[in-house]
DNA sequence: CTAACAGTAAAACAAGCGTTTAATACACTA
DNA sequence: TAGTGTATTAAACGCTTGTTTTACTGTTAG
């Protein structure tokens, strides 16, 4: 029940089936994943699922809690913390987003597993949240405050930061539509450069002249 | 092959299979949903999905086809045209939109099922894009335009469009996630009518002043 | 030495799936 | 009227799934 614990990986077998679990996991999905593949691939019989993991579900959450172990000490995202530009801090947060979405299929199976579960929450969401999805949100959260002209409450900078990644997270979860929305003249004003570039410029221009726009027009 | 074609209704049995098929694939998509609960609900036999449409594929085919000829004339989202003011018409069309994604839950089943099929597309994806999403979205294109203070190029448009749904559609999807993210404390700050508000302020800002903001700063 | 135990193995179990068969009932044509 | 094709049915087929049973190890404690 507590998600928090660490999994312990000193038995051999049971490390052969989470590393053999995980890759499986991270493709497929739960339901369309089968504990016969995952054996084969880990090379032990189906019956040490039940031995070690009480069944498929149980199975499911200990992989997706070990590809957290592996994954929570590292940064997902970085906020170019080189740049002293602000803009060209947030450009640099926005395109190495794009690019990690962009470029899902060929990341590590612990991302994919965790992203999935973001996606499409289970029981150990919550703990994903938390250690994985959280502090590199947070991230952004600076970010956006040294962006912002004045005191931001903790609403409006959720929400802005929202903004920010919903401008991003369509772009692959969505890149089915946006691909036929897309007329195949202007294709090539779409790859990633170009809409970080849009995506910056958009955010830089709605958070500088939030309220003080009025007195700018005509 | 052709998805433009009318569906043929004339046959009792094949209507009341498709009427059957709508709402149990729109609830659980098509791996899940199975053709003996569709043939239960339909009160026929289940060789009659050899009969009528082949397989279980060319029924569900069918089935989305069917629900977008339902749906095709209607237009989903409503830029609130009877506003004049610019800005509230905009907030018309974000609230319109956030509101029916979170009551997704309990729209029609042939809405259901369109967006399933926008969100994991399968042979269908190309039909429903064109004749069913395309021209809601082709409303919100027209107002980007006469918000915009100057001429778009047709990328410049796109990209501002699908920065605004791009903005409401992750408070659905991710919508788990949003909810771990907000503290309870300011959840009442996440209603429909704020998110579509902050919406709006923020692509008004951003399309405000996108240029001359340099102008305006400092 | 032996008894208990935990890990592993092959095999079978029970349930569910999409699909197909074979037979029946009906309608319409030659 | 006889015959042809279609719609419908119950039943079974073949396969895959997660899970369980049963037996056989090797190791360890008394």
């Amino acid at each position: 029940m507590n998600n928090s614990a660490e999994i312990d990986m000193t038995d051999e077998t049971k490390s052969r089936i989470l590393n053999a679990a995980g890759p499986i996991f991270a493709e497929k999905g739960f339901a369309k994943a089968t504990v016969r593949e995952i054996c084969r691939l880990a090379d032990v019989n189906v019956a040490s699922i039940k031995n070690y993991f009480e069944d498929k579900q149980g199975l499911y959450l200990q992989t997706v809690l070990f590809a957290r172990q592996m994954r929570a000490d590292r940064y997902p995202m970085n906020v170019g913390e080189k740049a002293s530009e602000p803009e060209t801090r947030l450009y640099e947060f926005v395109s190495s987003l794009l690019r990690r979405l962009m470029a899902l299929n060929s990341a590590p199976w612990q991302v994919q597993l965790l992203v999935r579960e973001l996606m499409k929450p289970t029981e150990a969401c919550r703990t994903i949240v938390r250690d994985y999805f959280q502090p590199a949100f947070n991230g952004l959260l600076l970010e956006v405050d040294q962006l912002a002209q004045r005191l931001l409450s903790d609403a409006e900078r959720l929400k802005i930061g929202f903004s920010i990644i919903g401008q991003c997270l369509h772009y692959r979860f969505g890149s089915e539509v946006v691909s036929l929305m897309v007329p195949d003249a202007i294709k090539h004003e779409f790859t990633v450069e170009q809409l970080a570039t849009h995506i910056t410029h958009f955010t830089m221009a709605a958070l500088r002249n939030e309220h003080s726009a009025l007195s700018c027009r005509e």
